[in-house]
DNA sequence: CGCGGGTTTGATGATGCTCAAGCCCGGTGG
DNA sequence: CCACCGGGCTTGAGCATCATCAAACCCGCG
């Protein structure tokens, strides 16, 4: 719960019965490592900021292969934004990597919280605008750089990350086989 | 200015006066093809809404290789929001594929918007959350498909774009060599 | 006319993938 | 405590996709 009120505190300033009410709409959840918070195909309902642990989204394509979009540690939101936002069916997997605690914002109680804390509004306008931020770089990233430089950045944005993850989940995170990223890493 | 206030009555509904208000906010300009409205380095200090023509983004990597990160049309917002909301040197360049004619909103009067009609940060967020939903999407298309799935999902998103761009940038917005998307296209 | 940008075509080559095998290592059950 | 199992990592040979470079073409425009 404190990281939540600091997480929003960075962007917008809370009364203290704000925060109460803020934290309200909130329940506290867990998962176990390997188990699904969503699945391709069902209707994302809510959202979560993850406390402790590590969950993750990631597409399939047809030929069965995973293509990791996010990875979300302690003070991350996660969630499908498209099935959300447009209440259709989910193109991402979200699972735990490690056990993990998390927040809950059920889509249904959003617009009321919007309209008892209208600068809730502000906050997660500025959430998204820095989630866009993040994603069109990382799109140029995938469009501009060769894969040993988009490693090379991957290390540099998320140092805490690199350590706790398995190489597969990195490969599968800059758009390469888990083969060839251990190559390209052993090459003298 | 008919073209903004439909923009805007999509997902937030403002009085007569209102529309007065946010309107007074924007200044019409407009470019010749080819010229520019932001270089690589320079502060990006507001956001460009089309009214006609087309404005587009792009970068430029360090072998001098351009990359189209959006195309925007009539009714669309363009900006380089890394520049703008961070105020850091912009890492894109806008320029006009045609001769154009749009809205400007500086950055300096946006926060003061705000308070005076802050349903505009509702607008705001939402644009964002949208934009973040294509993106995301875009993201898992270049993780996920061959080039020519890629150019067929260009196609079937902008049919009225792929109509009018040459096809160099078509192909620097899917992530391919113009050489490669001509022989694509007249494979068999 | 001729110039210049976009497109086409072809030969060659690099980057990164596929498939298959072997290895390492931590966890689990006997 | 040890044997086994499974998942992740490594390594190699062959291959697909897409890039590079160079030349020729087309066509609108000055």
């Amino acid at each position: 719960m404190e990281l939540l009120l600091q997480n929003v505190s960075k962007h917008v300033s809370l009364s203290h019965e704000e925060q109460e009410i803020f934290l309200s709409y909130f329940t506290e959840k867990s998962l176990k490592r390997k188990e699904y918070l969503l699945r391709e195909g069902e209707i994302c309902r809510g959202t979560a900021f993850v406390t402790k642990g590590l969950l993750r989204s990631y597409s399939v394509d047809k030929n069965g292969f995973e293509h990791v979009i996010q990875f979300a540690p302690d003070g991350w939101w996660i969630n499908d934004m498209y099935s959300h936002n447009y209440e259709k069916p989910a193109r991402l997997f979200i699972d735990a990597l490690e056990d993990v605690t998390f927040l809950w914002l059920q889509k249904s109680d959003r617009e009321n919280m919007y309209k008892v804390i209208p600068k809730l509004e502000r906050f997660f306008r500025i959430l998204a605008e820095n989630s866009l931020i993040s994603y069109k770089n990382r799109l140029i990233n995938s469009l501009s750089l060769p894969a040993k430089e988009r490693y090379q950045s991957f290390c540099a944005e998320y140092p805490t990350l690199i350590e706790c993850l398995p190489q597969k989940q990195v490969a599968s995170y800059i758009g390469v086989t888990p083969e060839f990223l251990s190559k390209m890493l052993n090459a003298t």
